[in-house]
DNA sequence: CAATAGATCATCT
DNA sequence: GATGATCTATTGC
């Protein structure tokens, strides 16, 4: 496997990273997939995003680094990956929505008991987290060094980005800051 | 098929 | 004390 992408990958406005990790593989142990879905969240003029208000106790890793993990809990159940971007104080990130799993695929299985295909393994945000077994232990690694990384593709191929809405947002909630990766089975419904 | 309810808790008001 | 960047099961057409 080749090296982790580099500080300066996530180090551009959160919107370019978002269409950037579109096709990049997520890897934690023995499991890995790769981004087919992300959505930008910009900072204080987003108030969609957890960090409009300023930092907090929760979103602290948010104005740190870029390529560092910010995981939350939602909804009392599920878990939530995103990517650092931009640099200190400047709190841009991006959601990870939607993997295709590519190895330990029946390790994901044992985690995803309810999933009924590949399909389903890990296509939203609370089903990527538990398919790759990540939790909020994971707040604040470091993508560039382990335990999680983010790698380029082996052969760069060509892909469609398709933009829409945000989802599952009240505010600002025309904006168009999900990415995608157009025709992909693995992307969320 | 679409719509809805319920699970469940850290975080912030 | 209310809310939420979700998912699943169930109900109703």
């Amino acid at each position: 496997m080749s090296a982790p992408l580099p500080r300066a990958f996530y180090s551009r406005p959160a919107i370019e990273v978002a269409r950037a990790l579109l096709g990049t593989v997520l890897v934690h142990g023995t499991t890995s997939g790769r981004i087919v879905e992300t959505e930008a969240y910009l900072g204080r003029e987003d108030r969609a995003a957890h960090s409009w208000r300023g930092m907090t106790p929760r979103t602290r890793v948010l104005f740190g680094e870029s390529g560092h993990a910010y995981v939350y809990l939602i909804y009392g159940m599920y878990e939530c990956l995103n990517v650092v971007a931009e640099g200190v104080g400047s709190p841009g990130c991006v959601l990870i929505r939607a993997v295709e799993p590519l190895e330990g695929i029946p390790r994901m299985r044992r985690r995803r008991p309810g999933a009924r295909g590949i399909e389903d393994l890990a296509n939203g945000p609370g089903k990527l987290t538990l398919a790759l077994g990540i939790t909020r232990r994971h707040n604040g690694a470091d993508f560039t060094r382990g335990p999680l990384t983010i790698h380029a593709p082996q052969r760069q191929e060509p892909v469609q980005i398709a933009v829409s809405p945000r989802i599952g947002i009240r505010h600002c909630a025309d904006w168009p800051l999900r990415f995608f990766i157009e025709g992909n089975r693995y992307v969320s419904r």
